[in-house]
DNA sequence: AAGTATTGCAACCGCCAATAG
DNA sequence: TCTATTGGCGGTTGCAATACT
C-alpha cells in the first residue's frame, strides 16, 4: 500500500495561509463542496495539497467554528471528557459544538494539563476506563465503588426538558437511574407538574435536531431533589450497550453543561 | 532597552482505517 | 482478496507574541 505523496513536491506551498488563499478555499467549497480533497486544490487554483486544504477548512474556515476563548464550562467539559476518553481529541471535539480537535488538543496541552496538576476531580473515585461511566461528583465513600452497594447508592434524579419530543411544552419529567443487583440500569420516569424552567438550561430547536432526538434521548439535566412519585420503568442491559450509552450521556452532558451522576459498573 | 525564556496556536507529519476498483 | 487511494486522527513542530530578567 503506497503512501500518497503530499505537498512537498512540485512547489506546493506550505506554512501559514494567506487571506487570499482562505478566500479562494472558502468560495470554492461554498460553490462546489469538498467531495474530493485531493482534487480540490487543483480545481480551486490553490498551490496547496489536499490535506492542507482540508485541515485549514476543518480547523479554521468552517462556518460553524466557534472562535474565541474557551469558557469555564467548556474547559470543565474537556477535563471530564479527557478523563474518560483520553487523548481521543476528535471524540472530545464531537461533543463540543464549534470546537475542533486541534483546538482542544492545544488548549489541553497549553492550559488544562497544568490546571490538572493542582486539581483532583475525582479525589474519591478511581480513574475510569473507556467503558466505565463518569464518576459521582459528590463525596464518595469507599463503598460507592463496591457493586454490591450500587443498587442502593446510585439513584439519580434527572429532569427532562419541557420541549422534549415526548412531552408537551408544559411538561417536565424526573428520571431516576438505579442499578440493580443484576447490573441492570433501571430508568424510572415521572412527569412533573411544575412548569418552572429555573432548573433547565435554555434549549433551542437544534437541541432535538441532532442525534439526541431519539426516543430515549430526552434527559437533559439532573437534580437531586425531585422525587419520583409515579413510576414508568424502562430497562436496558448495561453490558451490550455500555459504550453507546456512554456516548449518549456525554452528549447530554455537552448539551446541558451538566453531568448526570452515574454509577460505575 | 535588549536578550532570553515561555506560551499559544496554526500547521505539518506520519500512521491507520475505510473504501473503491 | 489484494492493492492503491483517500480522509481522518493524534503527535509534534515552528514561529510569533508575550513575559521575564
Amino acid at each position: 500500500m503506497g503512501r500518497a505523496p503530499c505537498c512537498e513536491k512540485m512547489g506546493l506551498k506550505k506554512g501559514p495561509w494567506t487571506p487570499q488563499e482562505d478566500n479562494i478555499l472558502i468560495s470554492y467549497i461554498q460553490n462546489n463542496g469538498h467531495s474530493n480533497w485531493r482534487a480540490l486544490p487543483k480545481l480551486a487554483g490553490l498551490l496547496r495539497c489536499g490535506k492542507s486544504c482540508r485541515l485549514r477548512w476543518t480547523n479554521y474556515l468552517r462556518p460553524d467554528i466557534k472562535r474565541g476563548n474557551f469558557t469555564k464550562e467548556e474547559e470543565d467539559t474537556i477535563i471530564k471528557l479527557h478523563e474518560n476518553l483520553g487523548n481521543r481529541w476528535s471524540a472530545i471535539a464531537a461533543r463540543l459544538p464549534g470546537r475542533t480537535d486541534n483546538e482542544i488538543k492545544n488548549i489541553w496541552h497549553t492550559n488544562l494539563k497544568k490546571k490538572l496538576k493542582n486539581y483532583q476531580p475525582c479525589q474519591n473515585s478511581k480513574r475510569h476506563s473507556k467503558t466505565s461511566h463518569v464518576s459521582n461528583k459528590g463525596p464518595t465513600t469507599s463503598e460507592s465503588s463496591n457493586n454490591s452497594d450500587l443498587s442502593t447508592s446510585t439513584k439519580q434524579h434527572i429532569k427532562i426538558a419541557p420541549n422534549s419530543p415526548q412531552l408537551s411544552s408544559s411538561e417536565m419529567s424526573s428520571v431516576t437511574l438505579v442499578v440493580d443487583d443484576n447490573q441492570m440500569v433501571i430508568i424510572k420516569e415521572e412527569k412533573i407538574e411544575s412548569s418552572s424552567s429555573e432548573y433547565f438550561p435554555k434549549i433551542d430547536e437544534s437541541f432535538w435536531a441532532d442525534e439526541l432526538s431519539t426516543e430515549n434521548n430526552m434527559i437533559i439535566g439532573h437534580d437531586q431533589e425531585i422525587q419520583v412519585r409515579e413510576e414508568n420503568v424502562d430497562i436496558f442491559t448495561t453490558s451490550s450497550k455500555m459504550e453507546e450509552d456512554m456516548d449518549f450521556w456525554y452528549n447530554v452532558f455537552i448539551k446541558t453543561g451538566d453531568l448526570p451522576e452515574l454509577p460505575e459498573f
